[in-house]
DNA sequence: TAGATTGTTAATCGATTAACAATC
DNA sequence: TAGATTGTTAATCGATTAACAATC
């Protein structure tokens, strides 16, 4: 039930909401309320947060507490370290995404294949952008917990081979094909497109 | 059946397969080929593509056909019309994803707030982007389909106003918040940063 | 004909909800 | 105390699968 994923989109879910009520100052929240702005029913929310054993009866969940459980669940309860492969307008459009930054996700590194690119500071990433070819010895000196991959499809495995023998544990696609990877490698591919063709099918 | 998040998703998936397939010159593919490279059961497939009536016992679905069935489900059998607000870096990606306008979805126009982008051609885009003010008047002579939302939050609002008396019927928003629209107005809102929270939670 | 594969449906599985005793 | 709201679980609901007769 805890790996599900329609469980893990709801607990993702929360935390984004749960943030929102604790950056507004909102200092408690009943399964109710949160339930109301999701489109979930109040026993569906008791029924994921039961298990935290923070709630309350007759006052609901700190919305402090719960936020720091959630983000210990996520695994956001520490700074996540990215790289990103592929500095074009995706890829610059996520280097300067500030709620990314908030959440704890820090590009340390940022690679492309275009040298006219290569030294340049984008967004919130620190250091130069570096050419891709310096990956391969960048991984074996920096642990880095996810990839970020915005790049064109021909590329896609063999940089992904790069990143699973560097000892990337997740890679994050925005490619719209998907490379192959290892069991033990977590690959989550973002389908910008069928979020449109569904937006389409709900018209018809 | 027909209108759950599950099927709709699972469409959008075939669909997708399908068109690579077609692109590659498959002729015809069975439920277990289709089956295998997303992860569901052939059983599935069948009870998913079933209605339309064009599986042949012993071979299989024809390719062009089904992807013709689909296209119609989707609704994307003809140019679905698409304007763009906001012209940052998500919105210039966009303009220029190609996937996006082989499948038939078409910018007919982009309108911006900062006056140093307006003139500009970008990507797929034919017209010069226009200043935001001209929006309302432009869908008064231009039906649109969809309108896609890659603006900051303050604005999200006052735009998503604009564009329902404007007669918009689907919006496909990219900003972190969510405008209110009425009932007969499809909202699909483009999580990115949820889908690395996933990936997070499934790294722990 | 034999082999492959469909569409259909009853059975199964899993996810959601309603109800409520417990408790702040 | 009375009111609010929890966590738990049995009941319900909905989605998926297995099985198979039909058929190309």
């Amino acid at each position: 039930m805890f790996c599900s994923e329609l469980y893990v989109k709801r607990i993702s879910k929360y935390y984004r909401r749960i943030r929102q009520l604790r950056d507004n100052g909102v200092q408690r929240v009943s399964s109710e309320e949160l339930a109301k702005h999701m489109k979930l029913s109040p026993s569906q929310v008791r029924t994921d947060l039961g298990k935290f054993c923070l709630g309350q009866s007759g006052y609901g969940y700190n919305v402090v507490e719960l936020a720091r459980e959630l983000e210990k669940l996520i695994g956001i309860d520490k700074i996540v370290k990215l790289i990103l492969i592929g500095v074009g307008k995706v890829g610059q459009a996520l280097l300067n995404y500030s709620s990314l930054h908030d959440t704890g996700f820090h590009f340390v590194a940022a690679f492309d294949i275009n040298p006219i690119i290569k030294g340049k500071r984008i967004g919130y990433l620190k250091e130069p952008v570096k050419s891709i070819r310096e990956l391969a010895s960048f991984l074996e000196t920096n642990p880095v917990d996810i990839a970020v991959l915005a790049i064109d499809q021909e590329s896609i495995q063999s940089v992904t081979d790069i990143l699973v023998r560097g000892g990337v544990k997740g890679i994050w696609n925005f490619a719209p094909c998907y490379p192959l990877v290892p069991e033990e490698v977590v690959l989550e591919n973002v389908h910008i497109q069928e979020s449109l063709l569904q937006l389409s099918y709900k018209l018809t």
